[in-house]
DNA sequence: GATGAATGAGTATTCATTCAT
DNA sequence: TATGAATGAATACTCATTCAT
């Protein structure tokens, strides 16, 4: 909910204080991140920010809402929903992460940010939303892969996708540790580990860990 | 690390303190807690506050730390370490959840806002701590299923901690949001319901999504 | 003092913006008039404003100086000076008010602020101004008065002005508060009584309370 | 509505706080005032004053009760209700006036300030009040004096009350404003000048102006 | 040890005014 | 001339921490 004047902007402007934004509540957190810094860190006035949104509480909002969308747009961009394995998207997605991790890191680490409820009621509503697309996206892979016969159906596939979710979102969060520890910056080595890693799991994803 | 005076008060007066430090942390996050309200919570004066503790920071680490051993001598009665099984391990410790639930509710939302991250890098250092605890706890456990011959032997231990602990947080979370919606109040359909989840994500976590 | 690009405007503009900027004074008095809302209700832009006057100030003083013109011109058309009593004037000026309260509303307002020093030293060198006019007027009805020989002689010019003064103000102070209460409408009722309080009014003005 | 630990204070300093607050309050007026002045003025730390008060607002009412039931006191001591002439009360009243205008001059500009509406809305309630107080005690000397024969009985007690105050209220503010003038040192012969003025106003309130 | 009054650094927010287009 | 985006000075208010009693 930016008011009138951020809309009509120049599109540049606008990521700039976006991103600014970001940047300051991932280092600090909302209680501690200062509009002015957000201010300074943009190359606007403190005021500025007060004629594009109405508070902090609401350039926050929306930067949350504006990073979401980003990424929304890449992951469309770059897992062509139909027909896709969930197997596969799992590859796809968690490949795709390193490459992201070095463009856009701060922006990936806000998301994380989010998404692990760091803010709390704060970022709540629009979180659930977020939660639900991702959820929904999953549950259509799981009913092709039903399908396909590639995904056993003597499960219901709200538990499936409990147990997709589990397992991805650990590995994920491992892989992206190790991302971070290397500052992001990924040696030949490490990248066949992290595959290697990613195959493995894939593994136990399909058969599970009994025997 | 609370100051000597405190460590000389009476059990009592000590815990009052420290619930109500909890309390307050998780309803309003470390930055928007109040020392002031979080003395009238424990009967105290403000002032007491500080021959307590060094300053609030202090007094957050140390309730963090509080929490934490409180849940550590509360799972060490319940679930006697030797020789038990991973999967029944996860039944008997996520059961055991909804009676945690009810009777230290708050404490235990306050254990999932350190858990998830929701401190962010205050709570950190005391957070990895509690992580190795938890997970040399399940390796042993994985180590002890190896032997007995449940646990596929071709995985290593790390990532069958991976896959684990992904599915087991991801339930726990799903059954805790369900307690919570019913205000923690268990009716007997609802048992028998997460009792059926248990059982079929314990089947996933032995057999795999895969067919 | 409006700059003369404010002079060269067409009369209907210059007016809505008087008239916008009086009701945002009264409405809000002088430090919480904001001068985007004076825009806006005029339905000019904010950088506008700049253009016709020096700065807030300045619309202020202009507006307090077009207010009391505004009721110059009226009181000059219906109360013609010469040759009147002034009881008869009290009567006359009394009535009008009723009918103006109507039509004039927030200008009247306005004007009763200004009056009664809600505006402090801002207003100050205009109120007194306005102040003497009225006095002189007054004082000329006095002396037609004594000549008549409807008002004692015995008493001199300025405290008798002090007198007339008191009780009118007090009167109409009276008179408007009640057609305050009931939202400006006029019953046929109340007017009677209000013409009533008058006539009594005057009764003692020109016998005093004693006996 | 101070908090708590205000009334707690000594008086010594309660006084001193009010002061500086009425001070403020008449120089700039309430949204001009600052606290930190306040704060100075009176010897205290800003955050102090939060500590006493809510907020400005709240400060002010305080301010303005304080100094109403200041004035109560001294009027209640100064003038023994009883069996008293309306019109020797007025002359009462208005000589004790001068006195008070050396010794509490803010505290009196002050009270003006309120009883002429300069705080709008902001004093308003507590103003209705205080006129109601005033209205009662002058018309128990209205009815005083219909007992005793000075004031004529074919005139209703609300329309006397009407034209005693506009009349005194004149007298008072003119008075006032001699003071002023001389920034309230009183020769000799400005005294005999107003003692004059009083004289003869009193006879046109008993008299009225008419012949 | 306990208390609660005192302190002041720190910050979100407002809005008159300027100025480029 | 009209517009509305940009600016930053100004200020109420919060709260952790100190300290005298």
């Amino acid at each position: 909910m930016p008011k009138k004047t951020f809309l009509r902007l120049d599109e540049e402007k606008r990521e700039r204080v976006v991103r600014a934004a970001i940047n300051e509540f991932h280092e600090n957190g909302f209680e501690k991140a200062k509009i002015e810094t957000i201010a300074d860190k943009a190359g606007v006035a403190k005021g500025s920010i007060y004629q594009y949104f109405e508070n902090k509480k609401d350039l926050f909002l929306y930067s949350v809402t504006w990073s979401m969308e980003y990424f929304m747009k890449i992951i469309d961009t770059h897992t062509p929903l139909k027909e896709m394995d969930v197997f596969d998207y799992l590859l796809k997605d968690t490949r795709h992460l390193s490459d992201l991790a070095k463009r856009e890191r701060t922006m990936l680490l806000f998301y994380q940010d989010i998404y692990s409820g760091k803010f709390g009621e704060l970022a709540e509503s629009i979180n659930e939303e977020l939660w639900k697309i991702g959820d929904e996206y999953i549950l259509r892979l799981i009913a092709v892969g039903k399908n396909k016969g590639t995904i056993r159906t003597d499960s219901d596939d709200q538990l499936l996708l409990l147990f997709y979710k589990g397992v991805t979102t650990q590995l994920k969060e491992h892989i992206f540790g190790k991302l971070r520890k290397n500052e992001f910056e990924v040696s030949e080595s490490m990248y066949e580990e992290v595959e290697q890693t990613m195959q493995k799991m894939l593994l136990l994803l399909k058969e599970g860990m009994g025997c």
